[in-house]
DNA sequence: TGCAAGTATATTGTGCGCAATATAGTTAAT
DNA sequence: ATTAACTATATTGCGCACAATATACTTGCA
């Protein structure tokens, strides 16, 4: 395993190895390019069930935390979601368009909007339950790996947000 | 670990484990939401570095491949990258635009285009060249790790694919 | 040869993601 | 009480992703 690359770093995010600098810009060895397309890939696959609800993955997000909790602010989704008001502002407008969800105000705090869902999108759950099911018959798997995956994901997660300082 | 509904399936794709229908449409238990997540933070990680390139992070997969294997088409890029012309054909004329590709016609088959770099394209790849190892610092974790997170993300792409039937 | 079927790319439209910025409302310190 | 600093949301602009569609070219078959 030759290294022509000094290196400080003992570890590798994307490369597989230790490996020389025209190894590591190899699209095979790409940590990233992996995670990445596995999840376009997986929005890819969630299209199909999606449509039926009239949802979006993105929305569908926004859609799960709701059903847990209403009332919530659009800085406590994005908290949430890890998205910012740029990218929920316009995605709940349409799914108060939709009839799915309230944007009312603090009557505390006028700045922050109070999302809540209409009958329409508390009674969507009941469609939206199949779906995790569904997801698992498309995909299938060891329940472990999945877990697995899972755990990983949120590792890496956890990094990437404290090296953004 | 109860189970409260009927699963034809013994795995999960949005659940930890066999749960209730109502666990399942938690966001804690979403491996998908994970992988979303982690995918969204990986490319504002790499915003600030491709920056420096003046390069996005799909344009930086276009320019790993292109270091790679020149004279290509854009159906090979795509097959490549998991990407299709939609996606490819805007982006790889912002590419032209910036100077760093140049977009030509097959002689043998007028309707594919044969993509090459230009010198600043070929001379980029130095640059980048520091990129691998700048991710690697940022984020750090073990090289085992992140192997076996690729291993895992390119499983489950495949197994997505598949699913796509 | 002519034409149907297939293929490669391009176009259009919608919906994210997110940086940068603007605006309005709140809080705290003087 | 003012005002400066802070906070929540909204707006704008750009670049993906991708479905649906269009167009141009090629190939194979009758």
């Amino acid at each position: 395993m030759a290294t022509t690359q000094p290196n400080t770093c003992v570890n590798s995010v994307d490369i597989a190895k230790n490996v020389s600098a025209d190894d590591a810009l190899c699209l095979e060895n790409q940590v990233c390019f992996s995670l990445y397309s596995a999840a376009n890939a997986m929005v890819r696959v969630y299209r199909p069930l999606l449509d039926k609800l009239d949802l979006t993955y993105p929305q569908y997000l926004v859609m799960l935390v709701l059903w847990e909790e209403q009332g919530i602010s659009v800085k406590t989704l994005g908290d949430k979601l890890f998205l910012d008001s740029g990218t929920l502002t316009p995605l709940l407008k349409r799914l108060e368009v939709k009839g799915f969800v309230t944007r009312g105000r603090s009557e505390q705090d006028e700045r922050v909007r109070v999302l809540a869902l209409t009958s329409a999108g508390i009674a969507l759950k009941t469609q939206a339950s199949e779906i995790p099911h569904l997801m698992r018959c498309k995909v299938g798997g060891e329940a472990s790996e999945l877990q697995a995956l899972k755990a990983m994901c949120d590792q890496a997660l956890k990094k990437l947000h404290a090296s953004i300082d």
